[in-house]
DNA sequence: CTTTGGATCGTCT
DNA sequence: GACGATCCAAAGG
């Protein structure tokens, strides 16, 4: 992974780190699903409007590591990309399990076992204990284990799977500090990856910026795939 | 199968 | 004070 290849625009570096690998100690997945955001020029990305604590990272040298934390509970992740000072990341969204599935299932359902009934909230859904269920239903693992093709089929969930959170944000991935880092095995990008509008935004949805591993049984949101062009 | 609503809190207005 | 680059399970067809 040289890092001037990832010193360019976010959407020509996206689709290229398609089947490159992302390790966190013992655990790795192959990339089959990124978006691209392109800063200060993408309404969508967290730095259109300038530096600030939580995007400093994007701002930063290529090849560094962006962690942020959205919806009160999930991190999703990124590539930083453009030169030191200009903002442009890849969101990586979702990977496809190569080797450590334990430590990520274990990582995935671990909720499970830490969620402690809280006290007077109650809620509809989720994995809070409702009003009047016993606490050894909160205690005991899911019904069934995680499939494998939902280990990290998501941005949160593939953080979630190889444990990374706001503390990683920063780090150098072709370094390999703090265990995690980028790696080129040999495996080309597709040559025809799918190209879609990017998922769950606002502003800018329709920019064809969200690109993935064509068949891949880890992409999210599969209805989604549109494939331009023939 | 699709749709819907809740969870939950750091960040920026 | 409002809102997420999301996920999950329950409800509805």
């Amino acid at each position: 992974m040289p890092r001037g290849l990832l010193a360019g625009d976010p959407v020509d570096v996206a689709p290229l780190l398609l089947n490159k690998l992302l390790v966190r100690d013992g655990r790795v997945g192959r990339i089959v699903e990124v978006e691209a955001y392109r800063g200060a020029e993408d309404p969508a990305s967290h730095a259109f409007r300038g530096r600030t604590a939580r995007n400093a990272t994007m701002f930063g040298p290529p090849g560094r590591l962006y962690v942020y934390f959205t919806y009160g509970m999930h991190f999703c992740a990124n590539v930083v990309c453009w030169p030191e000072g200009v903002a442009g990341a890849v969101l990586l969204r979702a990977l496809a399990p190569v080797s450590g599935l334990d430590a990520m299932r274990e990582a995935r359902t671990a909720s499970w076992r830490g969620a402690a009934p809280a006290g007077g909230g109650r809620s509809a859904g989720g994995r809070a204990a409702a009003g009047g269920v016993p606490p050894d239903r909160v205690t005991t693992a899911p019904p069934k284990a995680l499939p494998d093709r939902q280990l990290a089929s998501g941005p949160a969930r593939l953080c979630q799977a190889l444990g990374i959170t706001r503390e990683l944000d920063g780090v150098d991935l072709l370094t390999g500090h703090r265990g995690v880092r980028l790696l080129d095995d040999g495996v080309a990008p597709p040559e025809r990856p799918g190209v879609s509008g990017r998922v769950g935004l606002r502003l800018a949805g329709e920019l064809p910026w969200r690109w993935w591993v064509p068949g891949d049984v880890n992409v999210s949101r599969a209805k989604a795939q549109v494939v331009g062009g023939r």
